[in-house]
Order: C-alpha cells, then structure tokens, then sequence
DNA sequence: GCCGTTTTCGGCCCGACTGTTTTCAGTCG
C-alpha cells in the first residue's frame, strides 16, 4: 500500500525531534516541522504525486534536500535520515518533548547525564529525587514532569469543539461581566474552528489594574493555576481543559485577536510579510521603527501587509495569503445561508423525537426543509426500516407536509451500503423518495481498493443522492475507514453525486482538506446534522464552521438552495 | 533546510512567564 501522508509527516516530525534534542540549527529543524506540517495538510497524497512525476521543491518550504527525502520515503517506505539519528539517539526521546517544562535542551541534558530515555524511567529517576538536581532544574520542574506522568499518562489529548464550547462560553461570560472589560472574546484553534482544541486562547480588552485576572483565577471551576501575570494567565479547568487569558488595550485589540488567532504558521507568515514591508508585527500593534502604524484592527493588520481580511477559518499558511494577494479568496459560507437540514432521525429507527416534534423544531429554525433519514434494517441495532415500515413513513410525511405551510419533510432514508456495494432497500421503493442518502456502518476494515469499489458501486444506483460521513471516522475514537478519497469524489461528479459534511461533533466527517478537494474536484456537499433530537440541530454551527475550514462557499453547498432549486440539483440523468 | 523586486549568503517571528538564577536560559504559544 502506498505510504499516506500522516506517515510521511510522522517520520519528518520524529527527525525534527532528534535533531532538536541533538542541538541542530533551529531552523533546520523548523525546516523539517514545517514540512510535516504541509505534508499532512496537503489534499493529495505525496505518493500520488511522486508517480504522476510532480516535482515536489516546488511545494513552499520544500527545496532540493527535503524533496528528494520525500521521494525516498514514497519509493522505499523508508527515511535514511532518520535512521541515522535513531543510531544516535533513542527514538523514544520525541515521548519526552511532550512533557511540559521539558524541551529539547533539557530532554538532551537528561539523556547524557543520566542515561534515561523514556518515560517510565524517567519516572523512576524522578521519585527518586534525581532530576532537581540537574542544573537548570529544580524541586517544581522535577514536580511538574512527576504529575504530569502520575496523572496525564498518554498525554492531555485535544478536546472536541462542542465540549470545548460549553466549557469556555460560561468563563467568557463571567469575563465579560468583570468591571473595567471592554471586550472578551476567544481567540485561538477556536476562533478557527478546528474540530478539536488543544487548549483555549482568551483575549480581554481592559484597563491595567482591572480585577480581570484575578477573577479569571479564582473559581470554582479552575483546578490548577499554571501561571500569573499582569497581561497573561495560565489555568487547567476541572474538566481538564487548558484556558489562557491575555489582557491587552484597546489599541492593540486587532493585532491582539490576529496574533492569539494564529495559527501559528499563519502568523509566521504575515509577519515575514511585515519583515520584508519593513515593518514589525506583534500582538500589540503593527509598528514603523517605533511609529505604531495599525493594529486597532484585524483589517489594519492584514492592510499593512497589503492583503484584505482573511477569515479566521482559512488562516493555516495553506494558501490563504496567495489567494488573498490574488482577490481570490473564497467568499465563505454562513449559518444563515443554510435553508434546511439534509440527515436526520425520529422515534423510527434510533431518534429520539417523532416527525412532527422534528418538523416543528425546523421550522423555527427558519428552515424551509428537512430531511427525514431513519436507518435502513440492516442497522438491526437502530431498529432500521424496511421497505413496508418506510412506506408507512412516507405516507404519514405527506400527510404532515399537507398540514404544514412554507415547510416541508422531505421523504428520505439513509439506506445502508451491503458489504457488496449493493443497497439495502429495493429501487423500487427507493425511486419514490425526494432524497436518498446512502452511508458504510458495517465492514471498516476492507482494503482501500475494495471499500473505494464497494462505495461507487452504492453510488451507481440512479436513486441514490449523498454520501453520508464518506470516511466513517470518529474523533478520537475509531480510524477513518481506508478510501481513495479522490477517486471517490471524481466517482461522484461522473454520477451526479454529492458528498455529506456530518455536523455530528465526533464525526465532522468530511474534514476540512477533503472538502477542499470536494471544491477542487467540482463536487457540491451537503452540511447536514445528523439530528437524532430537536437539538442536535444545532449542530449545524460546526458543519458550518467545518466546511469554512474548507474553503467552501455558500453555492458550493447543497442545503443553502430553496427546496425547488435543490429538486433540479437531485435529478440525476 | 529554505529562500531571494535590496540578497545565491546570511538571514530566518517575537514576547511573556517560570524557575533557577543573581542577570538569564529554557519553554511555550
């Protein structure tokens, strides 16, 4: 099987941590990290474009030497560098790096002095009082790795938007209504939308002195306080989760939400724009020698490189700043562009609400539609509808979308995928329905050329419209199943089909790079919910926020047409 | 290791906080 790119980056940030740890030149390393870093952000496979014959150094940030490393690891599977410097060094040293208070200088001194190159011995040597009296180190630096291995294990882990949400939005409110806080707002991975954050980066617009700070630390749901300051606060919430808070002026807001937005590689980017403009850039302001020349504004900080506001969602150094220079950003699609909701589930199958309680909570929404998809009966475990039980359903929508005025449930199912690619409902009851959304729940595990055959066959049944979460990943729990993703979306432009963003918080299923391709390919998507109850519509904010991340306009999106419009767009011939 | 409307060599984003130090290195984002 060709080598996937989560494996290249894999490899390339491994190196990067070794020759960290050995004390190479720091931006040789960056070299390697940011190499990674578009590896796995690319929305095709190196391996792809090592047979098409593609020339890699043409890649930003990949030249001579890193071109002909990639081409080594796609024709051998194998990075000789790399082996290199695991004869130097344990490979499990990169473990280490992801210890807080433990960086490259001193995972390298405690690996000479001490021999110890994992975690578990480290954690001996630490019990034992060995590492506070390293130099440079102490009794809370050797306090700090010893909690760290006692409580996280494996590793804090990224949480989920949606929790990341209901844990940060009481913390800003409580902010926002401290005396002297002009403005709150969050900043970071979350004001991008990822669907997992790491940690959550707040900014607050305040007078110095205001109490902000010290009632940002002194709460009840704060459990640990990591650090203090004047401008900057670090704590861990009971739940877990990392917040920070900066405080900076009112003239500095723009630079301030840029800066803390990032990414990081987004950052580095406009500000080497600035360099080169003459001009420094940090979260304070936009400055000329000492002149400061901007940054009350996001729009002033982008204006004093030359570009127009980029979105928070595309700001990934993944092409945003090129798009920009040429006017053709993509004018991204909104929540208030969505007219309907194209997946959803009642007390049928495994829902939670009956059709009329889902229509009602619809249409307050201001939707014009909803689609109505229970589980098909191979999804014996949901209860899934068969062909008499469907037709039953059918009949009670029509009779609902004639009490209903300016809003209708459009009769649709999400038929199951067989293990031969066949359907699990017959064409004939299928042909009479508005919508069919077809989707895998059985059979991960095929090989990536037999799960690609086994989709487009569903896909070549005339009835069927949407593929619904194509990878049938969850977040942090279960792998996406192996799929040639491109062949998959050339496969369904040839057939007149489309694709399914989930909006179900574990599954966002496309992710951001996909839906780009899904762009690129010419394939529209429909961002639907996934609804099992009335506020699972809801979720329909992060299917938004997903497809942002994708570059995704409004008309590249099914569920932003009127109902007559999306008719004509369902006809397939 | 990458890169170039000042450069093919000499740069490469930048500031806050902590802990261990007596003025700063290391880490972090």
């Amino acid at each position: 099987m060709p080598v996937q790119n989560v494996e290249i980056a894999s490899m390339l940030t491994r190196l990067a941590d070794l020759l960290e740890i050995e004390g190479a030149n720091a931006f040789r390393v960056r070299a390697y990290r940011n190499a990674a870093q578009l590896v796995e952000g690319l929305p095709r496979s190196v391996a792809d474009m090592v047979a098409a014959g593609e020339e890699l150094s043409e890649l930003p940030g990949i030249g001579e030497a890193l071109a002909s490393k990639l081409k080594e690891i796609v024709e051998t599977g194998r990075l000789t560098a790399l082996e290199k410097e695991q004869k130097k060094l344990p490979p499990t040293l990169s473990e280490l790096l992801k210890i807080p208070s433990l960086g490259p200088k001193r995972v390298h001194q405690i690996y000479e002095t001490l021999q110890i190159s994992d975690r578990k011995e480290l954690e001996r040597a630490a019990r034992c009082g060995k590492i506070r009296a390293l130099p440079g180190f102490g009794e809370k630096t050797e306090g700090k790795v010893l909690e760290h291995l006692a409580h996280r294990g494996q590793g804090a882990g990224r949480t989920r938007l949606l929790v990341a949400e209901q844990l940060v939005e009481p913390v800003l409110d409580r902010l926002r209504a401290t005396r002297g806080v002009q403005r709150v707002v969050a900043a970071g991975s979350y004001r991008r939308r990822l669907e997992t954050v790491g940690d959550v980066d707040i900014l607050a617009i305040g007078r110095s002195g205001s109490p902000v700070m010290d009632r940002f630390v002194d709460h009840e749901d704060v459990a640990d306080v990591l650090s203090k300051g004047p401008t900057r606060s670090s704590v861990v919430l009971r739940a877990g989760l990392q917040v920070d808070l900066r405080v900076v002026p009112e003239e500095s807001y723009g630079a301030a939400l840029h800066y803390f937005t990032g990414s990081k590689a987004h950052n580095i980017a406009i500000r080497k724009r600035g360099v080169s403009a003459g001009l420094k850039i940090n979260e304070y302001g936009v400055f000329r020698g000492d002149k400061r020349v901007g940054g009350a504004t996001e729009e002033e900080v982008f204006g004093a490189v030359g570009l127009p506001y980029i979105e928070p969602e595309l700001r990934e150094n993944s092409g945003e700043m090129e798009a920009a220079e040429q006017a053709r950003l993509p004018k991204l699609v909104r929540l208030e562009n969505i007219r309907g909701d194209l997946q959803s589930h009642t007390t049928a199958t495994d829902g939670h609400f009956r059709l009329e309680a889902m229509a009602d909570a619809a249409r307050k929404r201001g939707y014009e539609y909803l689609a109505v998809t229970d589980h098909s009966q191979r999804v014996a475990m949901a209860h899934g509808l068969n062909a008499t039980r469907l037709k039953r359903q059918m009949r009670e929508i029509e009779k609902l979308n004639g009490r209903l005025r300016g809003f209708r449930l459009l009769k649709s199912i999400e038929v199951d995928i067989l293990d031969d690619g066949s359907l699990d409902l017959p064409d004939a009851v299928l042909k009479d329905l508005d919508l069919v959304v077809c989707a895998v729940h059985y059979r991960f595990n095929l090989s990536r050329e037999r799960q690609t055959e086994r989709i487009l066959r569903a896909l070549d049944n005339p009835h069927v419209h949407i593929l619904a979460h194509p990878t049938g990943r969850l977040i942090g729990e279960r792998d996406p199943y192996d799929v040639d993703m491109e062949r998959l979306l050339a496969g369904a432009r040839e057939r007149g089909c489309f694709m399914e963003i989930n909006a179900q918080p574990s599954r966002l299923d496309l992710t951001d790079v996909h839906c780009r391709l899904a762009r690129q390919q010419g394939v529209k998507l429909a961002i639907s919910t996934d609804a099992h109850g009335v506020t699972d519509l809801d979720y329909m904010r992060l299917g938004v926020g997903q497809a942002r991340r994708g570059w995704l306009e409004s008309g590249d999106i099914l569920n932003t047409r009127t109902w007559k419009d999306l008719r004509k767009l369902l006809k397939r011939d």
